[in-house]
DNA sequence: ACAAGTACTTTGCATTACAAGGTAATCGTT
DNA sequence: AACGATTACCTTGTAATGCAAAGTACTTGT
């Protein structure tokens, strides 16, 4: 089990946000996308990003037209919908909500300090617990 | 697409280390782990957390022992590690950095706000758009 | 013409949460 | 002591989804 693994299965639940987000901000087209999403340290592959912009269109959340570039070939610009701004209000809301539960896990005593050398080791020395609230007799 | 189905997904990706900071409080056995998340608002079923403690057993992050309870049946309870401390500490880093990120993300212009009724409509009705920085040449 | 660059698309794989069902130990009641 | 209820642990199959990799197509420059 790599951190590096564990960070992306974390990214990986926000990323459908985070599209409708750039996408809301104003019109742009999948490359663009990834870059703005790399410029704030959320890295995202072509191969992620097609098949949930062609979910989000299927969804009515987004909307695209073709349009020619300057240079290269026709690009497909999109934009955010009536339901996709509510949907993402609604799913910025869900994420405040998580942020504030994991922060409350997080925040549970002894999960919070680094392991200081010459702690007293925790590990399975403690002696046998008395049952508190969950064992009704 | 629905909301449930996005929640679920953003939740995905954090449950490890909410079950890692669980265990680190103190020594708990699964159905008390899933007790804590739940009064959270984190729900997680024994399905999932079964098979994420054998992963977070194999690669020496917790450790159990066997107790019995006052009823029922031999229980397995589960504390942390100091490598599981350790790996604690980095994700909880790798967290708040991807807190930052997507709150950098929602915070751009235009994905602020609520749809209010009054609004110019934004929908592709947005006249063809000079690019500024990406197209070099 | 042809190569290079850009953009869009598709396929197969790995991870993982979950529903559903299964095994086993203990307890209370008869 | 037998049996159902409760509690706890475990396993299997399914669905969702990010990604690597490869493919298609349009445009530009030589």
């Amino acid at each position: 089990m790599d951190l590096e693994n564990a960070k992306a299965q974390m990214r990986k639940g926000v990323l459908e946000m985070c599209v409708l987000a750039v996408v809301a901000e104003r019109e742009t087209y999948p490359p663009e996308i990834i870059e703005r999403l790399e410029s704030v340290n959320l890295p995202m592959k072509e191969g992620t990003l097609y098949p949930l912009l062609v979910r989000l269109k299927s969804d009515g959340l987004v909307d695209y037209v073709w349009r020619e570039g300057i240079k290269g070939p026709p690009r497909k610009y999109f934009a955010i919908t009536e339901d996709g701004r509510a949907f993402l209000g609604e799913l910025a809301a869900s994420w405040r909500e998580l942020v504030s539960a994991v922060d409350r896990t997080l925040a549970l005593p002894s999960s919070r300090q680094a392991p200081s050398p010459g702690d007293p080791p925790p590990l399975l020395h403690i002696e046998p617990q008395q049952p508190f609230d969950d064992e009704r007799s």
